[in-house]
DNA sequence: TTGACATGCAAGTAATAACTTGCCTAATAT
DNA sequence: ATATTAGGCAAGTTATTACTTGCATGTCAA
């Protein structure tokens, strides 16, 4: 069963492989890489590289742009903070979501 | 490929279903579940459940204790906030990371 | 002390995910 | 112009995961 039905799951499911996470870590690095340079850490074809890339874009944690014959690479964070929203913050003790209360508010004064 | 190796791996796998994330909710909700208790919520057979639930436990997420014939199912979100610290407050903006290492000093005194 | 209840074990099946191979198109550099 | 470089598409294969079924064991209540 277990149906991607909305990004949540496409978030996680995007998460649960060791690749597609060095891929993060690589775009976290340095930004904007192309694909052939993503390749070059990986140990697999270029398709399976692709198909891991398709799959961080699909759950928005990897936006991409054309640059003549080469496609770059950029990580984008904003997913991760929905996962801590849901998943950490909602299962922490109570001190540690006014915490979280805190921090948003922070975010909100100083953006 | 994808062995699972570490914790961190084992952690995400289990986070990568929808059905152990909506145990993880029940938990939430209700501490100190029986295995048949959560069963009425999942629409599986029971064996199914079980083997969710093996999962969260060698991940950490869940514990349990056996009371009589009954087995009890307890939360344990330690193990998200490893992933706060690695996944989420690692690719932040430094602001938001300078709010992470606040928290955690905060955690300290506090504890 | 027996019957119902709570759970465990093991093997099998079906679905999904990871990865490869081969060929194709477009941009660049010489 | 043409060879090389960067990447895309589509099928197919293998490995892993999700789930089931059937039977076994221990616990409790009448």
């Amino acid at each position: 069963m277990a149906e991607p039905i909305d990004d949540t799951d496409l978030l996680f499911k995007a998460l649960a492989d060791p690749s597609r996470r060095k891929l993060l870590d690589l775009l976290h690095a340095e930004d904007g890489r192309t694909l052939n340079d993503l390749c070059e850490h990986l140990d697999m074809s270029r398709q399976g590289v692709t198909q891991h890339l398709d799959l961080l874009e699909a759950a928005h944690l990897v936006a991409t742009v054309r640059s003549g014959r080469e496609k770059l690479h950029y990580l984008n964070p904003v997913p991760l903070q929905a996962i801590y929203e849901r998943w950490i913050a909602k299962f922490e003790k109570p001190r540690l979501k006014a915490l979280s209360k805190l921090k948003r508010r922070l975010e909100q004064t100083d953006d």
